[in-house]
DNA sequence: ATGCCGGGCGAAGCCCGA
């Protein structure tokens, strides 16, 4: 049995705590990390190696920055997401390890935000879900076991967030962004948390302002997405809402599923 | 609620996130 994550921490530095004892606690076999904020070369790397782990990492300087922790060796595939040389952006890193469930490619994605709606930004985020379209269409030719996970900044249905009325308009809710995920999923991609979970009301993401974790006026953006050969292995996805509680916690909190033994 | 928090950078106040 193999446990991957997906965890935006909304800074790794400022998230040290939180993470090492959400590590310790559940230790996943495979964690994919999101806004790292951090240089491979501040990343605080020893002190998470000492927690079982190899690392991989793509950074940059403030802002983005992702990075893939394994209880198995790593091999790095790509660390930045193919289709522009020009994008600097570190939003993307391809790894593949061996598990129990046997070879297995894994991607810790951080798609852009997008808003506001009507600039550039969100003409940014609809290229950048072009070039993940084209990419992933690319990994289900191999023909084998694929987890593409992360912090999509899409909410795909009107039940994955708290009040969908206000989210109207925004980046994260509009029909592009919506229809370019369905997209993604129809390439062949399984969708772990609503596959399992059909109609389950459950969010990844609480702003930290007017208490919206307190009201839980979430929305449901971290996801897992599975090619046939990984959908073939899934036993359970689930969202541990433990962190989001936390002091010093991030806005997201982690989401995971379980592949079985192949 | 197009920023009320919270983080980075860098040392005040702006940029950014969703």
């Amino acid at each position: 049995m193999t446990r991957i994550a997906t965890f935006n921490v909304n800074s790794i530095k400022a998230r040290m705590a939180n993470v090492l004892a959400w590590l310790d606690e559940f230790g996943p076999d495979i964690a994919l990390f999101q806004e790292i904020k951090s240089t491979e070369e501040s990343f605080p790397r020893m002190e998470l190696e000492a927690a079982g782990y190899n690392i991989a990492i793509s950074g940059q300087k403030s802002y983005n920055g992702v990075a893939i922790f394994s209880k198995t060796p790593l091999e790095v595939v790509h660390t930045r997401l193919p289709g522009d040389d020009g994008d600097e952006q570190a939003r993307y890193i391809e790894a593949v390890t061996e598990t129990d469930a046997g070879v297995l490619r894994v991607a810790s994605i951080y798609l852009p935000n997008g808003n506001p709606a009507d600039t550039d930004k969100f003409a940014y985020k609809l290229a950048w879900m072009e070039r993940l379209i084209a990419h992933a269409r690319d990994l289900l030719a191999l023909e084998e076991p694929v987890v593409l996970g992360g912090d999509y900044n899409v909410i795909p249905q009107g039940e994955d967030c708290h009040d969908p009325a206000a989210w109207q308009g925004d980046a994260l809710f509009r029909p592009e962004s919506r229809a370019a995920f369905r997209r993604l999923l129809a390439l062949g991609y399984t969708e772990a948390f609503r596959t399992l979970n059909p109609h389950v009301r459950a969010y990844t993401f609480w702003d930290y302002q007017g208490g919206a974790w307190q009201n839980d006026r979430g929305i449901r953006i971290d996801h897992l997405l599975l090619s046939p050969q990984a959908a073939d292995l899934l036993t359970d996805c689930k969202i541990d809402q433990k962190p989001r509680g936390r002091p010093k916690a991030s806005d997201h909190t982690p989401i995971w599923c379980e592949l079985a033994a192949a």
